[in-house]
DNA sequence: GCCGTTTTCGGCCCGACTGTTTTCAGTCG
């Protein structure tokens, strides 16, 4: 039983309560287990062990209990019982928007709905407009609900959600009624699956925004549209939610709507303390309404330090601020160069002069070439006479260019054995090696640990790539005991990858601030392909701010210099 | 179900929009 299957009963047994109509609150406590389960950063079964689980804030008596039957049983009793008399179909039902568990217990209860099917069915029936509360136009809602749904699940990558964002903030700008504006919500906060897109702005005529807003061309159609709020779909199949505040609301509505809810929650708690009521609209004390024009003035107010978007999660970041104490977060700026870069020579699109080139104009100082190795038959992997082809045009180009470097490394596969894909003669020419998993990504826990613990043994070992493998929205990666990986990597001095790939986002963020605080360093990798990509590093750079990491935490925020004498002060150990 | 210098009961963040009602429940963020 682990971690996210805790996770995943938790969060369904809250789901199974509401749907019977029990107690808000308990549904909530539940919800709120959940959350705090997936934000530990310490081994669950550790911290049950130990006893520390019953002092975290949110855990009480019962959940303590019920985790660890999860634990030592691998079930729970509570959760069959709760679950027993709903079909769990339901939960796929209460996914369609504006049909909440209310509702779909109700369709259960007079129509004998049980999943998407049966509902799709009894709409098209017409059978829906005869229970209490649905209508004509509920009926209709829920069909073109279940074609959202069936069509994309209703999740997104961040990088389509913040072109699209970016695309409609730019639109607006230019509307005629329009004074700020703003892309809001989990986008803000660079989470890497995005549900829907938020934009704030403020006007004096919301009315005419809003029909500006509803007739841009990439609207698909709209949810629901009035005078503060509108929700519309793109054609992309992306929600988005247009708030319109007067101007001197902005900046609370700015706040309110990038959230977390989690972060806004804790917020008002303290804030209430303090006699001050907070919503979107402005702080409220007894008998005045408190002027801000900025977000660093809200915080000020509330006698926080500025708290950036990313770190919005309530993980800690309120009471950091509060002591003045938050981390100084890494910036785009900060990044002096670029490892793991794929050419031509294995699957890459460019040549080594043209990703240097591009490398260069882009201000990085130096770029790190590794692609992959001889095992990697389906990428085109390097054999032993390329590598020494590549290392001399390397060379080449090295003499050419001033003010920036080229590092010829590799991404070699970590063999299911844990060694590497070359022997030790071979991986001494090259400047750093990055060791990768690409291949038998079906393995218990302690395999995968095992298998890169000790290809980390290997003194040529430079960085771990993508650490857990996942592709998001699509595999959910290997479990690996992230403690001893850590662990290992600050002994034998090796950097853990961020791997900025927008589809891999790996590692996640969640685990950066574990990292950091073992003072095991994060190199932002873009994992490019092709010279465009190499600009997915910032995408990385969000991550890891959101991750917590500050400047000194990152390898590829060094000088060339200092990347040189540690490359060189490895290969002098490995010797 | 959780929590506590309002402490073992009685609260628990707050507001907009829709579709159904005939004054509001349900949903969502």
């Amino acid at each position: 039983m682990d971690k996210r299957m805790i996770i995943t009963i938790f969060t369904e047994m809250a789901t199974y309560l509401e749907l019977k109509g029990e107690n808000q609150f308990k549904v909530r406590a539940y919800q709120n287990g959940a959350r705090i389960i997936d934000n530990l950063e310490k081994d669950l079964r550790k911290l049950v062990e130990s006893g520390e689980i019953t002092k975290i804030p949110g855990i009480g008596k019962t959940l303590t209990g019920n985790i660890i039957e999860l634990i030592t049983t691998g079930d729970l009793a509570e959760y069959h019982e709760i679950k027993k008399d709903i079909p769990s179909g339901l939960l796929e039902i209460i996914k369609i928007p504006g049909l909440g568990p209310k509702k779909a217990y109700r369709l259960h209860q007079s129509l004998g709905i049980e999943n998407l099917a049966e509902l799709e069915y009894a709409c098209l029936e017409n059978r829906l407009t005869v229970v209490k509360g649905f209508g004509e136009k509920s009926q209709k809602n829920i069909l073109q609900g279940i074609e959202q749904l069936k069509k994309h699940r209703g999740k997104f990558h961040y990088i389509e959600a913040i072109v699209e964002a970016q695309k409609i903030v730019d639109e607006l700008k230019i509307a005629p009624d329009i004074k700020q504006i703003s892309i809001a919500g989990s986008l803000r906060r660079g989470k890497e699956i995005i549900k829907d897109i938020d934009i704030v702005a403020s006007s004096d005529n919301p009315t005419s925004v809003m029909d500006y807003f509803t007739s841009l061309p990439q609207v698909d159609n709209i949810i629901a549209k009035g005078v503060t709020k509108t929700s519309i779909t793109l054609k992309s199949g992306i929600n988005v939610d247009l708030r319109v505040v007067k101007d001197e609301e902005y900046i609370f509505a700015l706040h309110h709507f990038t959230g977390s809810k989690e972060h806004n929650t804790a917020l008002r708690h303290l804030a209430k303390k303090s006699d001050i009521k907070i919503n979107e609209y402005g702080f409220f004390t007894a008998e005045t309404k408190v002027e801000i024009k900025t977000e660093e003035e809200f915080f000020s107010y509330l006698g926080l330090e500025y708290i950036p978007p990313e770190l919005r999660e309530n993980t800690g970041e309120i009471e950091k601020a509060r002591e003045d104490n938050l981390p100084k977060l890494v910036t785009n700026t900060d990044i002096q160069g670029i490892f793991h870069v794929h050419s031509k020579y294995s699957d890459g699109n460019d040549s080594l002069y043209d990703l240097a080139e591009a490398a260069k104009n882009s201000g990085y100082k130096y770029l790190g070439i590794s692609d992959h190795s001889q095992t990697a038959v389906y990428a085109n992997g390097l054999k032993v006479d390329e590598i020494y082809k590549q290392h001399e045009e390397i060379q080449k180009l090295n003499e050419k260019f001033t003010d920036f470097f080229i590092f010829h490394g590799i991404e070699s596969d970590i063999l299911p054995d844990g060694s590497l894909d070359y022997p030790d003669e071979i991986l001494r020419i090259f400047d750093f090696v990055i060791g990768s998993i690409h291949s038998g990504l079906n393995m218990t826990q302690e395999k995968a640990t095992e298998r890169i613990l000790k290809a980390m043994d290997n003194p040529y070992f430079t960085m771990l790539g993508h650490p857990t493998g996942r592709i998001l929205l699509g595999r959910p990666g290997y479990e690996l005991d992230l403690e001893k990986i850590f662990q290992k990597a600050k002994e034998k001095k090796i950097i853990i990858e961020l791997n900025a790939n927008p589809h891999r986002l790996d590692l996640d963020w969640r685990h950066l601030k574990n990292a950091k605080s073992k003072n095991v360093l994060i190199s932002i990798n873009p994992d490019a392909h092709r010279k465009e990509d190499l600009d997915q590093t910032y995408l990385g750079v969000k991550v890891a701010r959101k991750g917590w990491l500050e400047k000194k935490d990152v390898f590829n925020s060094w000088s060339l210099d200092e990347i040189k004498k540690y490359f060189a002060s490895k290969k002098i150990n490995g010797h």
